[in-house]
DNA sequence: GCTTGACTTAGAGTTCACTCGAAGGAGTAG
DNA sequence: CTACTCCTTCGAGTGAACTCTAAGTCAAGC
């Protein structure tokens, strides 16, 4: 078991984010007697996943609903369809950035190999003389 | 000649934004002698750039950088040179946010299947059948 | 000449996701 | 026992990027 600052230096994440992400209702940690947060691996997995979700602009918002989705499944309202269907609906977002991304750094690369044209004296980074 | 509200719905961008843009030192356009913005497709161009370099995290802050620096080049003061930083730092991280999206895209690609694996019977988005 | 609608400005408000601060409690080392 | 560190909560503050409001100006059509 790990205590929040461990979690803290295990993920890259201050220790208020990851307050903050539980009052948010994204991380359920165990509690010591005490009121303690103590975190095993599958919490730092859980957060892990959280972070890329976030990373690549999950709204909180939505990754709370599929976590609440997740505590919500029970045998008689098994709650599967709803967490595919957000996880496809991130998915497509995740391509369109994707899509965006590859635009954006074709027409960077396009830019400075146009600087580097026009001042064929400049130094730093060349295209690449090796190989 | 364009005026404000045919680049917004141009560029699919509300007026208050170009104008915010504007007050930010992103973009000049022309005025009429009312002072009315006009635009032409060099300005419009532009836009689209700026659009792009945003929607992959350049801060507006960086941006104005830059365009300051092509209205303070001249013939004894040369910026090429920090324009090409500036263009080559937000290339490095669109590569990164590359990176981050392709890992992610994978894991909720894998996440999707594995729904799908343990609900065979689920509708939606089936791997195509197609080709 | 007047109405209409698009335009102008400065500045205030909103949203999101943190980020921090203050005040205090629990467990451990000396 | 005391000092120290890490933990707790609640709530306020921050920063970026919009987003909107209010009050007013201007040009074109009737």
């Amino acid at each position: 078991m790990y205590s929040i600052s461990e979690v803290s230096r295990l993920t890259d994440t201050s220790a208020h984010t990851i307050r903050y992400y539980e009052k948010e209702g994204l991380l359920f940690p165990d509690r010591t007697a005490s009121g303690v947060r103590q975190y095993d691996d599958k919490h730092i997995d859980w957060l892990r996943f959280v972070l890329r979700l976030r990373a690549t602009h999950m709204p909180i918002d939505q990754i709370r609903q599929y976590v609440a989705l997740f505590r919500a499944s029970s045998d008689d309202h098994d709650t599967t369809l709803d967490r595919l269907a957000l996880l496809e609906q991130h998915q497509t977002l995740v391509r369109a950035q994707l899509a965006e991304l590859q635009l954006t750094e074709q027409m960077i690369t396009e830019k400075i190999s146009s600087y580097h044209r026009l001042h064929p004296s400049i130094p730093g980074k060349q295209p690449s003389q090796s190989r």
